[in-house]
DNA sequence: GTGGGCAAATTGC
DNA sequence: CTCGGACGGATTCGG
DNA sequence: CCGAATCCGTCCGAGGCAATTTGCCCAC
């Protein structure tokens, strides 16, 4: 596999939370590190504030008062600043003011463009002068024209509204819309680093300031000012940090290697760099007492950490960073710090397969270090994802002219090759060629010499149906006899689309013509199915898709992906031009038990042990669900579910058998764990039926015979 | 010392 | 993987 | 027709199950 290749956060952070599950019952220490810190009290100059006018006699002018006043200023800030930094970012020419029933906010003092530092909105508070009468508001437009310009509109954190900025002139113009509200979540303010000292404390206190507010523009001006003061050789370390990732990926560290804790230091002394070396030691250590020496050297590590690095790092290494920012927000963080174009951030960090590096020539060189990210045929790019729909029908009204391919239910991988060697990678970028050796065949036996081809691979029967997921998955993950693995339970890879060909790069050619050059490439025996629709508005072609849908299904696939034929590949994004289609079964089942949520679903009884109903009628457990629930069924159930309580350790609360549930999955596989040797795959919530009582519901039988149908 | 049991870490969907 | 909710910008709608 | 309301693309977090590998610990 590839050597220390970063994990992708999400999937980290959902192994964190299966730690977390494990854990929860009688260690609920941990709760307060992922949440969000608390906002931090925000000083504000007296007399900052006092000079502002506020000229509008209606809502604006409470709104302001309100929004300068002691309670809600934090707030503001965030949402103020961040406009007006984006004002002067691009460089909108204002002209002249409009007040109405509005606030007018002086902005001449604010200095040049890029000397906006974290003051703006002080500087911005403090040059308030009274407004001028008589400017048209309908002559509001959008960002670039002239006149008037709507610069955007922001939520402000613990307020029923939403506050919407013009600008004209040397004038900020602040309206408020009323609109559902987020959670409230001051924003500690506060300025950047002032040194070039990249400290350990100052990545932690920027990940706690991005956890601290909601608004995504705050944080990415938060970023933006962390990665201005940053170095070109810290940031790819930094950066990962603040993805809430260890560049070291795998490091053999737990919960047991972190338990007990060397006190925390009075005084902020690590480095990002030298975290980083810490980290990396500690991913070293193997071999005969390896826990001991790692906890050894975390011990050290640990013992010259604050408090508040002490509880940062402690995230980082369980995967339970939660700050609401991510990999996307560090690219947009990025972009504005260096003055590039953020989709052209974000398009080389998808095509380069990985952030740090995008990061690190974009600091050291500027906008135009972008040019050289481009696709390279052996090293991988995030591949492309599809949307849903819920019928074929819906899809290709959404798309129109189309291709209707096979869905099938394997592993995604991207093959390479170039100068006869072959690498596959998985849909997560790991390295998988040692383990497909069939893959590396296939693509050895095509008659081109530079290819990066998508596809699936999957262990088929031999009258060509899939094996079940769980075979497939297996064989793939097997990694220590890879030939005895093959040999009994051979994969095959079938490909769908061809991304470069030849020293081309295809990516950006419409579906259309990708799909041509894969014709030409890859035999039909390798490639997907797929049935042309050039006219979904003509019954029969539509009937066509559907008799392909169902014949797909026949076959045992999954489902389908429509594909646009004009969608160029979108690496790295969920591409509106593909949809995914797959059939939707549905259970009646009993909740028997229900565990208390976790983060934003603390207090809240989230997840759900559902049952089906035996001969003898009693009800055997097939599986856990929590999704699908909305805020208000969550609290619904709650308050139902406790009322039905018979147990409740803490953790897992264990209800009378009464409430029945219709339960949407997409199939039933074996399992080890439950006692009916089954269990739903991706079950999710989709009402209560209060209509059914559980004698009512679904049987085992039922499942079971659901389960040998879809395999 | 060696093998079995177990927990932890990863990765797939 | 799934889903719901939040955010921010774009577009639509009602007086 | 303008200004407020709504829509839409995108991102994030909550949390699921199965399978595999690796290293530790304990019993023999």
């Amino acid at each position: 596999m590839a050597e220390g290749h970063p994990q992708r956060p999400a999937a980290a952070l959902a192994r964190a939370q299966q730690q977390r599950a494990r854990l929860a019952q009688g260690d609920d220490r941990h709760h307060g590190v992922a949440c969000r810190a608390a906002p931090e009290p925000v000083a504000v100059p007296g007399d900052a504030v006092a000079p502002v006018a506020v000229v509008a006699q209606a809502r604006g002018g409470e709104l302001l008062a309100q929004l300068l006043g002691v309670v809600g200023v934090e707030c503001v800030a965030g949402a103020l600043e961040q406009r007006v930094r984006q004002l002067f970012a691009r460089r909108v020419v204002a002209q002249e003011a409009w007040d109405g029933h509005h606030v007018v906010v002086h902005t001449a003092a604010l200095g040049a463009p890029g000397d906006i530092g974290g003051q703006a909105f002080e500087q911005v508070v403090g040059t308030a002068e009274p407004a001028r009468e008589g400017v048209d508001p309908r002559a509001v437009g959008q960002r670039g024209a002239p006149g008037p310009c709507q610069l955007g509109q922001a939520g402000i954190a613990g307020r029923e509204e939403r506050a919407l900025l013009v600008v004209h002139g040397p004038t900020l113009l602040l309206f408020r819309t009323p609109i559902r509200m987020n959670s409230a979540a001051g924003a500690p303010g506060g300025p950047a680093a002032d040194d070039g000292g990249m400290l350990f404390a100052d990545v932690a206190r920027v990940s706690r300031e991005v956890a601290g507010t909601s608004s995504r523009s705050r944080k990415t001006q938060l970023l933006a000012d962390f990665f201005r003061a940053a170095e070109p050789d810290d940031a790819p370390i930094a950066i990962a940090y603040l993805a809430g990732r260890l560049p070291q990926g795998r490091l053999g560290v737990g919960w047991a290697a972190l338990r007990d804790r060397a006190a925390p230091a009075a005084q902020p002394s690590l480095t990002v760099r030298g975290v980083d070396a810490a980290l990396t030691a500690v991913g070293e250590v193997s071999g005969q007492g390896a826990q001991a020496g790692r906890r050894a050297l975390l011990q050290d590590l640990f013992g010259a950490a604050t408090a508040a690095e002490q509880e940062y790092l402690l995230g980082l290494l369980t995967g339970e960073v939660r700050q609401g920012a991510l990999d996307a927000a560090a690219v947009e963080g990025l972009a504005a710090a260096t003055g590039a174009d953020p989709a052209g951030v974000r398009r080389a960090v998808m095509l380069s397969g990985a952030l740090e590096p995008v990061a690190q020539a974009l600091l050291a060189d500027g906008p135009r270090a972008l040019a050289q990210f481009r696709l390279t045929v052996g090293r991988p790019l995030f591949p492309m994802l599809a949307a849903s729909a819920k019928s074929v029908t819906e899809a290709l009204a959404r798309l129109g002219p189309c291709a209707v391919e096979e869905k099938l239910d394997g592993i995604r991988v991207q093959v390479h090759r170039e100068d006869g060697r072959v690498t596959v990678f998985t849909r997560t970028l790991d390295d998988v060629t040692e383990r497909l050796p069939e893959v590396v065949a296939a693509a050895a036996g095509l008659d081109a010499e530079q290819f990066v081809l998508d596809g699936e691979v999957l262990a088929l029967d031999a009258e060509g149906r899939p094996r079940p997921f769980q075979e497939t998955a297996g064989r793939v993950g097997s990694r220590v006899d890879v030939a005895t693995a093959a040999a009994a339970l051979p994969v095959a890879p079938v490909f769908f689309d061809v991304l470069a060909l030849e020293g081309r790069d295809l990516l950006d050619l419409p579906y259309a013509e990708r799909h041509a050059a894969l014709e030409q490439l890859v035999p039909v025996a390798q490639r997907v199915r797929m049935q042309p629709v050039a006219h979904p508005e003509d019954a029969d072609e539509l009937r066509l898709a559907e008799d392909f849908f169902a014949a797909t299904l026949a076959r045992g696939h999954e489902g389908v992906v429509v594909k646009g034929v004009d969608g160029t590949y979108a690496a790295g994004r969920r591409g509106a031009s593909w949809i995914k289609v797959k059939p939707v079964h549905t259970l009646d089942l009993v909740v028997l038990a229900v565990e208390w949520g976790h983060g934003r679903r603390t207090g809240k009884l989230s997840n759900l042990h559902l049952g089906a109903r035996a001969e003898d009628g009693s009800f055997v457990m097939l599986g856990k669900t929590f999704k699908g629930l909305t805020d208000a069924l969550l609290d619904w159930q709650t308050e139902q579910l406790l009322a039905r309580a018979v147990r409740d350790d803490g953790h897992v609360v264990t209800v009378r058998p009464e409430l029945v549930v219709e339960v949407a999955y997409d199939g039933v596989q074996t399992s080890p764990r439950y006692p009916a040797g089954l269990t739903l795959r991706f079950a999710r919530v989709l009402r209560y039926r209060d209509d059914k009582t559980p004698a009512e519901a679904d049987t085992v039988e039922t499942v079971r015979a659901a389960h040998t149908a879809t395999r």
